[in-house]
DNA sequence: GAGGTCAACTTGATTT
DNA sequence: AAATCAAGTTGACCTC
């Protein structure tokens, strides 16, 4: 039996400062300052493997038998055979994945192990419950965001069709004034003239001034 | 039966 | 290369 043949048998256990690390990077970089190494008799790798690969697959057809005895509708199981079987999360369930989302969003791998054990589905069942209700918050957001957009959006067609208007009024009273002969004040005229040069200035003041000074 | 919801899947990008 | 994510899609199931 070659060297690359044999697996890692040591088991280690630390206790210290060190841990799971938060982020991106998840893996376990506990330094710790009491180190136990256990050691067992090894076997060669491929059997370990292929033991590992039987047990995972027999834990995974367990939980897809529970899975499926959970289920109170299993009239139709004959014509579904073969079929995706959607899996309803029961209440508690729900509860305890909304609560974890509501902590963290995201999950380590250690979290999601944890939290899968705990539920009685399989890491990956919990990996796309986030995935899925990140997208859901997500759309919310979006939603959100798109009425306060449409809400602003209105008010300021309202402020424009106001102003509007009175620009209209504005320039009604600048052209009876020049019909009736009424001599601008140069303090009206230079008002003018600004806006004639397209400057920015306070039309509501401008009216006023043209009503107390030209009329 | 139409439409909504949601778990599961696919794909492509990014990170480590 | 593997893990993870977002975005988009699919399909089972439910309600009206």
């Amino acid at each position: 039996m070659g060297e690359e043949e044999m697996c890692d048998t040591t088991l280690g256990l630390g206790i210290g400062k060190g841990g799971w690390k938060e982020g991106k990077d998840r893996r376990c970089e506990a330094d710790p300052a009491v180190r136990l190494h256990l050691w067992f008799p090894s076997f060669p790798k491929k059997e370990i493997e292929e033991e590992e690969e039987e047990e995972v697959e027999e834990e995974r057809k367990q939980r897809l038998i529970t899975k499926r005895k959970s289920e109170e509708d299993d009239d139709d199981d004959n014509k579904l055979q073969g079929a995706r079987k959607k899996l309803r999360l029961n209440p508690e369930q729900s509860n305890i994945l909304e609560e974890s989302f509501r902590a963290h969003n995201t999950l380590t791998s250690f979290q999601k192990e944890e939290l899968a054990q705990k539920l009685g589905l399989l890491p990956r069942q919990v990996e796309v419950w986030f995935q899925n209700r990140r997208a859901r918050t997500k759309l919310k957001q979006t939603e959100v965001d798109c009425e306060v957009l449409r809400t602003w959006c209105e008010s300021l067609r309202d402020e424009n069709r106001r102003l509007r208007m009175e620009l209209q009024e504005l320039r009604f009273y600048t052209e009876v004034s020049k019909v009736e002969g009424t001599r601008l004040c140069s303090s009206c005229e230079e008002l003018m003239s600004m806006e004639e040069k397209g400057r920015g200035f306070d039309l509501g003041k401008k009216r006023a001034r043209v009503f107390q000074l030209c009329n």
